[in-house]
Formats: structure tokens, sequence, C-alpha cells
DNA sequence: TCAATGAGTGAGTGCACACTCACATCTACG
DNA sequence: CGTAGATGTGAGTGTGCACTCACTCATTGA
């Protein structure tokens, strides 16, 4: 199994391990870390249990995992929108803030492992070492990408946060006026 | 077990039922809603786990109840704060802002329940009501107190939800120049 | 004094789940 | 071809947990 003289390509167990991941992400996303079965993403993965656990050592490295990819989606969503932005002479942080209402609209599942890696965190260290790679990163992008001064970035993210909330309860979905001044506003974050 | 004639006592299983949410709150800020084991929270309250699930029939209307306590200290400490702050003639929601921040540092355990029921919320619908119920008291309440505009109403329970994350993360703990931004701050949450 | 009701428990039960292991099959290379 | 190493799995194992049940003891009201 040694590598093809000429083109470097992923090994195979690689490939698996990344596919593992994008199928893990909906199911850790639904239930949480704990109530996630791994034999429910096994099944999802289309792999045996028994490969889930060669492939990652344990549960949570798996998550971990899916947590780096979610970080990944986010962070080429904003650079995405820093680029659009800058080459129509739009505000940045401002375009940052609606691409983050559309990805949430569009992609469920990263707003959802955000917020369920949030309580992990404060159990499996692992995961709480994603998790601050992922503000790490988040935060020196969306810092450079806007020049905004910190007071107007912690209040960016102050939103995010919200609308991650907002999102997890359905707020939306509710008739009420707390609902819809806390929830209204989802698709301009910034 | 008929009532007493004069007097209306709470009857003892309402009393332990108290006690027991009080008892609870702890494991499952520390553990969250899944890792939260009923026996160690029966030992916690000092009875057998089967009379955890005499006094509630399931784990998630425990929770909800969990819930509930950490919604009425929140909406008490409010109302302190902007009972307290009228008679000084100072800011309300600048007020209620710095009480959240000092009720963080003396009761963790109010914002882990917190946090950990967002991510239940959407497993158990018995706990995400109890997670609407506390939005929508804390909204009216805060709104009735501060008398403040919407956008500036969102803004302030956006911060909340900051504060929340970052304390949940220890980032306060860190020395990276996102933590110092983003969690630097909670002590002024408005 | 004696039923009737409620507080409280010890000892399960059944199940779901993280993780393991012995084994099979494929592929690459000499 | 043969074999070494990698991919992949069926069939467990042990454990931890939500929830149950049969039972005891205390209180109360007549």
């Amino acid at each position: 199994m040694s590598a093809p003289t000429t083109t470097r390509k992923l090994s195979t167990a690689e490939q698996r391990r990344e596919a593992l991941l994008i199928a893990a992400m909906p199911v850790f996303a639904e239930r949480g870390y704990h109530a996630a079965p791994t034999l429910e993403i096994a099944k999802a993965a289309g792999i045996s249990q028994a490969y889930v656990f060669r492939l990652f050592p344990t549960k949570a490295e798996l998550f971990a995992g899916v947590c780096d990819v979610a970080r990944e989606r986010l962070l080429a969503t904003f650079r995405d929108a820093a680029a659009r932005a800058r080459t129509e002479a739009g505000d940045v942080l401002e375009a940052m803030g609606r691409a983050y209402g559309e990805l949430l609209q569009r992609d469920r599942d990263v707003l959802l492992v955000q917020l369920h890696s949030q309580v992990a965190a404060g159990q499996e260290p692992l995961i709480r070492d994603a998790m601050r790679r992922t503000f790490r990163d988040l935060y020196a992008l969306v810092a450079r990408e806007s020049g905004a001064a910190p007071e107007q970035l912690t209040g960016w993210f102050a939103h995010g946060m919200l609308c991650n909330v907002m999102a997890a309860i359905d707020a939306d979905q509710l008739d009420e006026d707390w609902a819809r001044a806390l929830a209204g506003d989802q698709k301009d974050c910034a």
C-alpha cells in the first residue's frame, strides 16, 4: 500500500473519514452529542458501526471532527461574503451578517452543531478545544476582513449567538411579540 | 389526608418536589440533560431514585421543572435590579445588564441550565416549552421595566446570549484576543 | 384500635449504547 | 502465484441508565 509514484491521492481510509464526518453531521445536529447513537451515524454513512470506531477511536473525536467541518463551512461562507461585498463596494460586516442568516436557512446543521458543541464543551475537552478553535478563527477572519472596531465585532457576534438560540427553539414559528422582536431580524445579524 | 381546616400548608410531597428541583439543578447544570443520571440527582436530594420518579413521572418533566426554577431566579434578579435602579434614578436596562453579569458569577447553575435547555429543547417538547416561557416572561419583564425600544432590547438579549456562550467555554480564562474581546465585557451586558 | 391513604425504598428489568475482537476480503507488489 | 497490509464487518460484551414493582412504615381520621 505504498503511494503511487506520481500523483498524490487521499488514501481510501481518509476519504471514508471525510465522508463519515459529512454523514455524521446531520445526526449530531438533530440529536445532540449524547443522544446521537454511533449506530445511527454508521447507518447514515453506509458503513458498519465497528468501522466507525476504526476511523475515529472515540465518539468525542468523531464529534470534534464534525465541529471542524462546521467551522470550515462557516469560514468559507464569510470569506465568500466578504470577497463579494468588496467587489460590490458594500459594507463587509453587514454582508457577512446577511450571509450568516442565509446560511442558517440553507444549512441548519452547521448552526445546530455549533449549539450542541457549546454544551458538550463542558464535558469533553476535545470538543471544548474544537469550539475555541472555531471562535478564534472566526474572530480573526471577521476582524481582518471587515476591519471593524472591537465593540462592533462583539455586537456582531452577540447577534449571531441570539440567532442560534432563537433558531434552536423555533422562535420564528411563534406568533408572540418577544419572538418577533428577537427572532425577526435573523436576516441582518450585523 | 384532607387539608387542615384553617391554614393552607404545602403538602410534604410538594415540599419534597421543590427540594428535589433545587438539588437537581447543579447536577443538570454540570452534566447536561442527557448526561445527568437520575441516580445522582436522587443522591444529591437525599432520597431514593425510585422516589424521584414518584415525584416526577419522567426525567424530562423533572428537567422542565428545573428550568422553571432557573427562570424564577432570573426574573427575581431583574425585578430587583430594576427596582433598585429606579430608586437611584439610574438607567434601568443598564442596571439589569449588570445584574445579569453578577448573577452569572454568583449562580453559574442558572446560566448552565439555560444553555443545556436550549439544546435539549430540540428533542423534548416539554423542555422547549419551558424555554419559550422563559423568553416570554423575561422579554415582557425587561420591556416593561426598562421601557426600551425593541432594537435596544434585541441588542440587550443578544449580549446576554454571548455572555452565556463565552461562559460555557470558559473563554474568560483564555489569554487570546478574541476571548478578551468577546468575553471581556461580561460585566456590562447591556 | 383499626382501616385507609400517603411517604418512601430495595431490588430489580430491560434496553440502548460505546466500544472490542476475531475474522473475511480486497489490493498491490515481488 | 503468494503474501503482507489495508479495508471492512458480524457478533458480541459490559455497563449505565430510565423506569417499575412489590413492599414497609408513618400518619390520620373515625
